[in-house]
RNA sequence: GCGGCCAUAGCUCAGUUGGUUAGAGCACAAGAUUGUGGAUCUUGGGGUCGCGGGUUCAAAUCCCGUUGGCCGCCCCA
């Protein structure tokens, strides 16, 4: 038992798992390439402030902040969108629109770590500068639709739950609310699940008594499943606002119905994203059995940029955790065992024969053969059985028979066959055997 | 930050009402096996029983504290 322990929430990560971890940055990178996103990085630290800025104070319980020795106030980054707001509004006139940019980063949270949450998690984040259209949303669902899909996540497996605080607050407006209490009931709405209707009741009327007729018409709009309801619910009610939004709401369903997505994306506005500065549509991506927390999150927050500093700039992101979408993948089975396999494993006879190997196997390695050999002498018959447990496609034999024949022996390990070639062949047959397969 | 359950080998666990030197399977290593395969058999290494204190002639076992894990609450950017 080791005396000193990694931190609660801080995971080590051995091969297997790094292994595992690596395959979902691939995916995530092959993916947000495919869909024009630029990777980015930036620091891990940054003045604590950046976050007041973005949060409020309370928000710093939950970061690990400290003072470093220059006496500055530092916290180490619980997520990367402020960092990258600062990043786009500073260079945002040089850059072309629209601004497409994902990064896969390491974050930190000061919190109690649970099943799906750790303290240290890696995100991929993803986030479209630029475009104050739906279109900036149909390109993010898209992608995360598509970031999840990657790893071979069916409809079956997970779904995406799409809201909108700009409708809500429309709506709540038309219904005769004024501000405090829109945002109470905003926050009110993002509890209902947990509340239940009757608790809810209770609630939304910490601001005083609210009318049954209005509290039935919120209920009925976290009814709301399709966008025929949500049409149905809004048609007696008038209002640009609301007409307009609505005509955003087509467009958005409407692209993603064409590219096929339709199926992974339900409207559910009980989704309001917490505290956020969330301004338009939310999002989050959830495993149909319910038996997780998110998997992802995003929306639009146009009002940011300009709030830490840089111009008015609308944004769209979203963000996937590897701890969430982990248990998920290996939940269904779809986290490939990834061994490390190596293409060949060199048997070697004794001290000479070894001598004569060593100028091969640096030749392969040079030429990328992941070629292994045992370092010290071991048994033939036991060597057959590293090459094997090794994972290797070939077997290269320097004996003392081959030695002295100037050969090598190459051995096929799926189909037991062999064939004898000169020393000076070996790279070339090689090269021949895994360019052919 | 609050509450519940838990902690014995790298992993999964056994360990009787407190009683000799704490065990098994898997994994790892060596041998059987000096030229051909994921097998088998034999052997071996590996433990401050999470840590600290207390009760006792005697503690893995009982008590207290603490650290960590899991689960729930708060929060979830």
């Amino acid at each position: 038992m080791a005396t000193f322990q990694s931190l609660p929430g801080f995971r080590e990560f051995y091969p297997e798992s790094l292994a595992r971890r690596n395959h979902m940055f691939r995916l995530w990178r092959q993916t947000a390439t495919a869909f024009g996103f630029a990777e980015y990085d930036a620091p891990v630290l940054e003045p604590l402030d950046l976050y007041r800025a973005k949060s409020g104070d309370e928000i710093e319980a939950q970061l690990f902040s400290f003072v470093d020795k220059g006496g500055r106030e530092v916290a180490l980054r619980p997520e990367m969108t402020p960092t990258v707001c600062r990043m786009v509004g500073a260079k945002a006139n040089a850059l072309k629109r629209p601004i497409k940019w994902f990064s896969v980063a390491e974050y930190y949270r000061y919190e109690r770590a649970q099943k799906g949450r750790e303290r240290a998690f890696f995100q991929f984040n993803a986030d479209l500068f630029g475009e104050p259209g739906p279109e900036a949303e149909i390109e993010l669902i898209a992608l995360l639709v598509q970031c999840l899909r990657a790893f071979g996540l069916g409809e079956e497996d997970f779904f995406v739950r799409l809201s909108d605080r700009n409708l809500w607050f429309f709506y709540l407006e038309a219904l005769g609310l004024d501000d405090v209490r829109i945002r109470a009931m905003l926050s009110a709405i993002d509890k209902f699940e947990k509340l239940g209707e009757d608790a809810f009741k209770s609630y939304i009327e910490q601001f005083g008594p609210l009318d049954e007729g209005i509290k039935a018409k919120v209920l009925a709009f976290l009814e709301i499943k399709t966008l025929a309801d949500l049409e149905q619910r809004l048609g007696s009610i008038a209002g640009e606002k609301l007409a307009a939004r609505l005509a955003d709401w087509r467009k958005l369903l409407g692209g993603l119905e064409a590219m096929g997505l339709g199926r992974f994306v339900e409207v559910d506005l009980g989704v309001v994203r917490g505290l956020a500065y969330y301004t338009g549509f939310v999002f989050e991506a959830f495993d149909r059995k319910g038996e997780l927390r998110a998997i992802a999150g995003g929306g639009r927050y146009n009002d940011l940029v300009a709030k830490l500093g840089g111009p008015d700039l609308p944004a769209v992101g979203f963000a996937i955790g590897d701890v969430t979408l982990g248990l998920l993948l290996e939940a269904r089975g779809l986290m490939p065992q990834l061994v490390q396999a190596s293409d060949i494993y060199c048997v070697v006879g004794g001290e000479a024969e070894r001598k004569a190997a060593f100028a091969d196997i640096n030749a392969l390695r040079a030429a990328g053969f992941r070629t292994e050999y045992p370092l010290k002498d071991v048994a033939f018959g036991k060597q057959f059985k590293l090459a094997a447990d090794s994972g290797a496609k070939l077997a290269l034999i320097y004996g003392a028979d081959e030695l002295a024949k100037s050969t090598v022996k190459i051995r096929d390990l799926a189909n037991r066959s062999e064939m004898e070639v000169p020393r000076d062949q070996v790279l070339a047959t090689v090269r021949d055997f895994f360019a052919g397969e």
